[in-house]
DNA sequence: TTGTAAGCGTTATCAC
DNA sequence: GTGATAACGCTTACAA
């Protein structure tokens, strides 16, 4: 008689007149007879019962649970990667334990010690550390970063996307193109933008610059480029392409201050794609990356980890959407 | 014998030549002779042993878990509350479960029902349910939204906020002011801004209109209504009070492209205050919300559930931040 | 088909 | 101070 705890297995059985290991067969979809399925299914409905998620990780090893580890939560795309993560896993049955790392090396080596003492059935990461050591077969799947041969990648196709903006910027008249990124210092999937974008100007033979920043540096670096290449008098370039909206979105600004107007003198094309809560629709021009495609395929890479050909990289593909920083139509609607 | 599965305390106990009970002492700072603690400590570290979370939530019925329950990770805040939440819950050796209920009355319940059944030792949640059934004392804490007397809430100082946004609009020389708001439908903490905002306008006798859309509504009719009433000649507003910096964003964007100067024709303050992950200041004048601080107070209460008294409600200090949408100092720097 | 019983890794109550 | 031992709620051979 636990009066305030809830019910286990034990009372459903006793409340059902059957034995406990009918009742497990039933909650877990063994074979059982009729009648006892249907008593035992009353008595769970009856009691509200349900199955204590540590007293089966204990037994079985199989947790219903996947780390989620990133570096924050304060980047949109990190956020609404997050967000579908979270939401393909829970449509599965799964919980989703998120932990963050603030990009410390350190904080994510204990996050993937915390998974491999089964304390998960895997993790999906998004990491940063330079030099990572994947130890053992633990289920792991990276997100824009390839570890390794026996870890499955899951990616938007980052050199498409860079040619795709190229090409967009190009076909749209520019003749002299930027590419402002931020980096962490730690290679990645995204690096590859770069070369695909240079790649498609060398191709039409319009000349392209790059300018990598560090991400812990400040903007100010970057601001004053802008402002003494594009913004006094004929802009020296014409067209540029971001690492993300928001650094899309913030040049954006910036040129509309020292009065440059976009997309007439000036096309902007970002990176992400993430829409507007609000409007629904980006906030530049873009390429999209298929972010919910992304967190399902990263589930299910980790759900199906043992099946599935480990070391499979996915990339993903990525598209072009016009936003009103181009002289483009912004929407692809009847409008 | 089991080759690659993580050490338990019985191989802690093995190689440290002591009993299990000894280790579990150990473990949780019981008294223990010097010898056996040191001999403990050794194969623990030998070992790279790691208590199992399940076997101890099993048996002791603290999961060291705190469900995190939110609509969404779309909105930033909800973004960066759950980045800080997520750090205070790591801070402190717990976990966080991520549940996104997608303004879901059903699935909100559904995460209740989980951390009720003792899967999790408490949860933080932001709800829109309309008629939430707080059954038992659960340990729950609620983010923006009054429950009832005795589930604590923690806030920013929402009425206080309208407060300072009018008294800053009107101090820097608006005349007619305008309160734009999106709401959910469900009634909650913010709506005091707006009782905050007109407060303020009514004791200067500056006139105000206030204008709520809902949150599933296009944004259509609003901007159709900046455009007539703003946009076209002399603004009929001059200031306005944004739900969120998003919006307020929104807006300026809006306001650009027709040609309208911010802040010299309209002045514009918003709600948040979340710093712009490059620049490190915030995208427009603004609220400032104190995530980091709500996020603390929130993991407060909930670990210490049984010890406060419930039913607090707390409700944190807000602060006006300039950021170059008002005709002030956009940064109270040195600068 | 159904029930009995062992054990997953811990903690906690006892004797020693 | 230390070590057996019985739970915690569940799964799973194996027996009936």
């Amino acid at each position: 008689m636990k009066p305030d705890t809830s019910p286990t297995i034990k009372d459903v059985a006793r409340v059902a007149g059957v034995s406990l290991a009918t009742v497990s067969k039933v909650i877990n979809n063994l074979p059982v007879g009729e009648k006892s399925r249907v008593k035992v299914e009353e008595a769970i409905k009856t009691l509200g019962y349900e199955a204590n998620t540590f007293a089966r990780a204990l037994k079985s090893s199989k947790t219903y649970t996947v780390a989620l580890v990133l570096p924050s939560l304060k980047h949109p795309f990190f956020a609404h990667l997050t967000d579908e993560l979270t939401k393909s896993l829970m449509r599965r049955g799964y919980r989703a334990l998120l932990m963050i790392t603030n990009y410390d090396p350190m904080a994510e080596e204990k996050c993937f010690a915390m998974v491999r003492s089964n304390k998960a059935d895997g993790a999906i990461a998004l990491t940063y550390s330079p030099d990572l050591t994947v130890s053992g077969k633990m289920p792991l799947v990276t997100i824009d970063r390839h570890l390794g041969d026996d870890v499955p990648c899951v990616s938007s196709d980052n050199y498409r996307g860079g040619e795709l903006a190229a090409k967009k910027l190009i076909g749209l008249g520019c003749r002299s193109l930027l590419h402002l990124r931020v980096t962490s210092g730690v290679p990645g999937e995204p690096d590859k933008r770069g070369a695909g974008f240079e790649f498609k100007c060398a191709a039409a033979g319009v000349p392209c610059r790059t300018i990598i920043l560090s991400d812990r540096e400040s903007d100010l670096p970057l601001f004053r480029f802008v402002e003494e290449h594009i913004c006094n008098g004929q802009p020296e370039y014409d067209g540029i392409f971001c690492g993300s909206d928001l650094l899309a979105c913030q040049i954006l600004r910036f040129l509309h201050e020292h009065g440059v107007s976009v997309p007439e003198q000036v096309q902007i094309i970002g990176y992400d794609g993430i829409p507007d809560r609000m409007t629904g629709s980006v906030s530049c021009s873009t390429i999209e990356q298929p972010i919910a495609h992304m967190a399902e395929a990263s589930v299910d890479l980790i759900l199906n980890f043992n099946n599935t050909s480990v070391g499979a990289n996915i990339c993903l593909p990525v598209k072009y959407v016009p936003g009103g920083t181009t002289r483009d139509e912004p929407q692809a609607s009847t409008e």
